[in-house]
DNA sequence: TTGTATGCGTTATCAG
DNA sequence: CTGATAACGCATACAA
């Protein structure tokens, strides 16, 4: 016994650098069979609180750890998450992956991070996916609006999430906020101010996002009984670019607005740009509003009053509905639940009320 | 024999979702032992030509793909690299997260993020590094520049990787660039174009990148004979509130600098902000240039010329550093090794040759 | 409530 | 160069 043990002792420091406690030796220590050791550590009901206490306190003297590998591979569920991006805006990668990393390693998932073009193949990726053994796929937009994506990806089995998409799919998870909602919230917001003329700069026509935003600009403008006008809403990609060349269109108007809402903040740290440039102040002569609240609103001058949007908190929460996804397993995934988080506006310096004229 | 290869069969189905190719299956397949594929798979070189092909092909055709888990387990190695962050600056950590996952995935390596106050207790963090069975530590900055954690960290056994780091340590892997050397062609970039009072915006003075930079800054003046003066040299701490009131302080001198240095992106962008808001045109009347390329740097109006940090590129250095290191076991983790990479001057729209008075 | 047997997919070790 | 065998650490299934 005593030998056996020896030996299997000086074997596993022979292969292994540091010498890991395992459930046998806590099972040893704590008088016990290595099944109630998992038990315990697994929070399994059918425990004797005596025996759960003892044990419980032998895990923290010797400093018992479970190896996720073993765990894993006896459970025989594993948990690699793929997260699939096309436009790294930086800023929203980070906060995403944060949120999602925070989340995988409550779960001992791990997160895999994959690049690939928004036209990418859907069959090509798919197998891609299926070399690195992937159970899930988190799906930030753009990617969460190719409905062939999605598909593809649910036929093959996969459990996915897509995140802050407005085409959700049959069998996929999705985590979302009211677009619509947050873009009617701050076109109020304006017109509150006392604004009448509101130009607004729309978003990549590809993202399902843009037309949301779109709408809850026109329907806030319609609740307050102001007539729209096409002029005003111009067409940008979501890209700083874009953001100049639609600013300028606004305030080349014969009539031009007296206050801008882009429906990013990149456009609207843009349309800032523009404005400064033509020895206009902001919000004096012209306020301006973006969406997202990303570094870039409290980095420009002013800051940009905009509209948050908990991107970590959904990447979270997706990465969330995977794990259990997984753990549930096939049937489970079926049921794909669909999450929403709420926005919140976001009062900074770049708007206020209108210049008298 | 047909009936135990089916009762397996059954079992595994019924435990796991997707059905995936085993070694075993590809041995059967190809006509050789579990052994041989392992060998293949793993690139041993005492495997003929023969016998590698036919199990390549086998391979290729049943679609196998290495259980890592299983993997770990056998091996005994497996490979948790933390991630400890306290500064969350959006972009940098994007950069630096997409660079090191990139690499993680190559070598199974899962990345666990962990942020951590900068002040926090070494020991305690230590421990509770452990608990998350880490085998090695990513330290970006300003982290890195903590010996006492460094110390702790390497004290315990863990590979650790310094990156960006003025303060490398004993035993500590490093990946740095040549900060000092990147201030100082930044600055003769700015005396080349005619400039001759050139303000400086420091970093974060706990940050040793900050005394770096400010040595470039003066070595390039040292070296066109350009005298210094202590009162274009302010004082920031990396954020854009700093190098608003740095800017500030700049512009009032009597004689105020025809350029203006920011230690980083952030603070350039800051200065920007301040220049437009007096009225001034930049690069016209300012020349001003920032650090890093974030983000922010092609963000805003005018873009900003500045020096690339290749963040990504470190942090994947790193993280290759450090799976070397774990696989190697503990000998080799001695040999710390210390890579450098090469910065390069982006030159866009924020600098040019000063006004002539 | 607890313990026993067995296997997860892979690799290390040693024998051929 | 190749194969048989025995772990790796844990959890499922079933027995007690």
């Amino acid at each position: 016994m005593i030998e056996g043990d020896a030996s299997g002792e000086s074997r596993r420091t022979a292969r292994r650098g540091g010498a890991s406690v395992t459930v046998s030796q806590v099972a040893h220590a704590a008088g016990v069979s290595p099944m109630t050791v998992s038990r315990v550590v697994n929070g399994d009901p059918r425990v004797s609180q005596a025996t759960r206490e003892k044990v419980d306190e032998v895990i923290r003297d010797l400093g018992y750890v479970p190896n996720p590998a073993a765990r894993s591979l006896a459970s025989g569920r594993q948990c690699r998450i793929g997260l699939l991006y096309s436009n790294p805006s930086a800023s929203y990668l980070s906060e995403f992956l944060v949120g999602a990393l925070a989340e995988a390693a409550r779960h001992d998932a791990q997160i895999i991070l994959e690049q690939c073009e928004a036209e990418a193949d859907a069959a090509a990726l798919v197998g891609q996916l299926r070399r690195h053994r992937l159970d899930a796929v988190l799906l930030p937009p753009p990617l969460c609006d190719d409905p062939q994506l999605v598909e593809a990806l649910v036929g093959v089995g996969m459990a996915v999430a897509q995140v802050a998409t407005g085409r959700p799919a049959e069998g996929a998870h999705t985590v979302c906020m009211d677009d619509e909602g947050a873009a009617a919230a701050m076109t109020a917001r304006l017109i509150a101010l006392g604004h009448r003329r509101i130009g607004f700069i729309g978003g990549d026509p590809r993202q399902a996002s843009s037309q949301l935003r779109l709408t809850g600009y026109r329907r806030a403008l319609a609740e307050a009984g102001i007539a729209m006008e096409a002029a005003l809403e111009t067409a940008g990609d979501y890209s700083y670019r874009s953001g100049l060349a639609s600013c300028e269109a606004l305030l080349d108007l014969a009539v031009p607005p007296t206050a801008i809402f882009a429906a990013n903040d990149d456009m609207a740290a843009a349309a800032v740009a523009v404005t400064h440039r033509r020895g206009l102040d902001v919000p004096r002569d012209v306020s301006i509003c973006g969406f997202d609240d990303t570094a870039i609103a409290t980095t420009i001058w002013p800051e940009l009053t905009t509209v948050r949007q908990p991107v970590a908190e959904m990447a979270r929460m997706a990465t969330q509905l995977l794990a259990g996804a997984i753990a549930g397993g096939a049937e489970e995934r079926q049921a794909a639940s669909d999450e929403s988080v709420a926005f919140s506006l976001i009062a900074r310096d770049s708007d206020g009320p209108p210049q008298r004229a």
